[in-house]
DNA sequence: CCAAATTTTGTCTATTTGGTCAAAATGCAG
DNA sequence: CTGCATTTTGACCAAATAGACAAAATTTGG
């Protein structure tokens, strides 16, 4: 496959042209990526202006578009750097694990990954609002194929009696909606608690209740084996 | 509480000076509220323009702001719309029902808008995305009270243990957040699901895990009452 | 049928905004 | 220090877009 995309691999970044980035460049894109997130997460893609990100980047528009030539291209490397994270989290689930404990695990890091990155979640979640155009590739290909596997090893708990027989695709939806909800619905969740922001144990909470329901609705209530 | 609007009311409509809207009024301003929901939920507030509303109302943008004086104007209008049905789901909750039944329904009936109404759903969810500007003191308000209300409902099932001990407030937040997935994520949904749409079936296979995992969620296990 | 009210439209304007460009400033290697 | 590459900026442009407005067309009540 042509899969030979770098965004993984370490060492020093190199510019379109093979050429080692300077200093000044990873410190302007970093800033500018770190801007353009918060932006892109508050207004969305069409909302968001250049000149706020570059305000808030605290340089100049055209130095800006110097590093990032047009503002998709800015927003395409924003949503690369978000899909890298949401990504790797599905690698969590492990088939060898007890599947309460593992699920537990899973939905534990994302609630938390919600309460760090929620503009990461907000962008990402305006892009799939927006029809996925951007995304819509990516999704079909690295997405399912992650999900199709994990999927595999819902499947296998639920073949050797450890789970109960419940779809591993809308258990896995689940998860997502419900972790990322705090994230992407903040204003609404905040108004309905009553609360000016949530707090740490505003968090551990969430996760004790979200870990609580969810185990307990897929665990098998006997220890009876299928078969 | 000066709380007199008429939003819920039936009768002739009336225009903000007390004349009865004419036919042509309301046949327009429905026209017109139908395209802008499709409009700002495919695109947000900032994304949809006047010109493409107006096109797919199939009425011109100067006879658009007849009805309509500013872009923000007829955005609040499809809030209000759309905020009424999304209100009134809540009312399901019947404090006097089975538990079990009474949230398997309340699933089953969010499943259902979120396949019926996808647009309303994805309008409501772009507007909380974005810091729900508008909605802000609607939440805090009417949406609050009502949570309030039916979280009351909940602690009474769980007080005469009919209800395991879970937070009534994260279980509404994941039965919202499980369902409307399905309306607001949807392009992710059908890439991972690897489907052009989602049927039907599709749908009751939706209703159906949902319902299990999270009824059996928050059922207790024996019969063992509070206290 | 007539006059008043309502509805519709063509044209125009002010503003916002993504992006350009050449020149100036700065960093850097020998 | 010197000359070359990189970075930064002020000034500018073209397109998109929300909205204004007066005149024309249509509907409605008497």
């Amino acid at each position: 496959m042509a899969n030979n995309r770098q965004t993984t691999l370490d060492g020093p970044q190199r510019t379109s042209d093979g050429k080692k980035k300077t200093r000044i460049q990873l410190k302007n894109e970093k800033k500018i990526l770190d801007a353009a997130q918060e932006v892109f997460a508050e207004f969305g893609f069409h909302g968001a202006t250049v000149d706020r990100i570059a305000e808030k980047a605290d340089i100049s528009k055209p130095n800006l578009h110097y590093y990032f030539k047009t503002k998709k291209g800015l927003y395409i490397a924003v949503l690369r750097r978000t899909l890298e994270i949401w990504l790797a989290s599905l690698a969590l689930l492990d088939p060898d694990g007890d599947p309460a404990k593992e699920l537990a695990n899973y939905i534990s890091e994302k609630v938390e990954m919600s309460r760090r990155f929620p503009t990461a979640s907000r962008v990402f979640a305006n892009e799939i609002l927006q029809g996925a155009p951007i995304l819509e590739d990516t999704l079909k290909t690295e997405l399912r194929d992650i999900v199709a596997q994990k999927v595999c090893v819902i499947r296998h708990w639920i073949d050797t009696g450890r789970l109960a027989d419940i779809d591993p695709y809308h258990l896995l939806f689940l998860i997502w909606a419900a972790t990322q909800h705090y994230a992407d619905f903040l204003p609404q969740v905040k108004a309905v608690l009553d609360v000016k922001r949530l707090t740490k144990e505003n968090f551990a909470q969430i996760d004790r209740s979200l870990c609580d329901i969810i185990v307990r609705g897929v665990i098998p209530r006997d220890g009876a084996k299928a078969d």
